[in-house]
DNA sequence: GTCTATAACGGGATAGAC
DNA sequence: GTCTATCCCGTTATAGAC
């Protein structure tokens, strides 16, 4: 019934191979013949095999910054956190092939680059406040060395898990599971937490599993 | 006086070369071109593109899987688990082309993919091999869900730091410094040690800023 | 919108002289 | 060991018919 429209349609075949042969190794061929369209008529939608990275790059960055819109003066509870994790996981494994090569991708996408690192600030940012969140909650407890470490560590473990992930374990599934992810990012902020908030999150992060 | 073999010079500057540009980025001719040699003595030298990078990556296997050699037994003091961070944070920037394109480079040589899981675990094994000797000795106090989780993080870290760090400060400097490396290092650690550990190690980290 | 055919280019790699 | 010249091929991108 629904007629997905072409253009469409190689935006996602597109993110797909990508993802899992990286892109520099998926040739604008390669897309058309898994769409079973020619190569021809890809061009008739793009007019360059970047301008599709560039267009899936830029529903990657609107994904992330409505994500990362955390209202500054909110007390976020701990799931809610939790579950931010989660979207932030999901969002960037969507999107990982940008990350796999990225330096490649970079380079040859230039204008990229600055807005790259506009984001991976927001992250930075947004960790940054919701700790802050939680130190005035009187959840957390932590100086402020160790926590500028620690959000540099979350910003850090937010973009390369995945990525690690599937490096370490060998059997490439299609997808990745954030899950391990979340665990892992909880983790990092369990030893600052007092022994109530502690003993809830050691019990949230083993579903996780 | 000492004459350099042409097929030592092309091992360097493809090391710079790649580092620099990113390794998918360098052509034959590149490398060639700046060591003013022609792209046909390249080919005299290395058979492939492909030989050179197989080339690097055996040197860094090999000083990997040296520094990595950590006696199951011994009783490692906190300093020297600082040094060997130290020397594993030069030995990855070093090579770091690798993990800037890692699927794409782990693609079209693919007998390395093996070979650099296997440095993988090692890598892991040994953080948690020493972390059991600082149990042993009482100056680290954590359960063993958590140590799990903090020697992947510590894995994770060495792996893509030195990425992430050219990445998010965008004044490209040539070489990576380490030391904020170590520090971060240092830092995943810190909850766990014991009160004057913990004291002694901030000291110590804070000298790598 | 979609196709086929093909141009244009770049990079990897080889041949053969010096 | 080193050079020049060249080949081969994959990939991006365009032209023009349907």
């Amino acid at each position: 019934m629904k007629k997905v429209k072409t253009r469409d349609r190689i935006l996602d075949t597109s993110l797909l191979l990508f993802n899992s042969l990286g892109e520099p190794n998926v040739t604008t061929l390669l897309i058309s013949d898994e769409l079973e369209i020619s190569p021809g008529n890809l061009y008739y939608h793009f007019k360059s095999k970047g301008d599709i990275v560039e267009e899936l790059f830029r529903a990657y960055e609107a994904e992330m910054l409505d994500l990362l819109a955390v209202p500054e003066e909110a007390d976020v509870p701990m799931d809610q956190f939790s579950f931010f994790l989660h979207l932030l996981f999901e969002a960037v494994a969507r999107y990982r092939f940008l990350y796999q090569d990225l330096v490649n991708v970079l380079s040859r996408y230039d204008q990229l680059q600055v807005r790259f690192r506009r984001i991976l600030k927001k992250k930075e940012l947004a960790f940054n406040t919701l700790c802050e969140s939680f130190r005035r909650q009187g959840i957390m407890n932590i100086g402020s060395d160790e926590l500028a470490s620690v959000c540099e560590q979350l910003t850090l473990t937010v973009c390369y898990w995945s990525s690690f992930d599937t490096l370490s374990h060998l059997d490439d599934r299609e997808s990745v599971d954030p899950g391990r992810g979340v665990y892992q990012m909880l983790h990092l902020l369990l030893p600052y937490l007092n022994e109530d908030e502690q003993e809830q999150v050691r019990l949230t992060s083993r579903t996780y599993l």
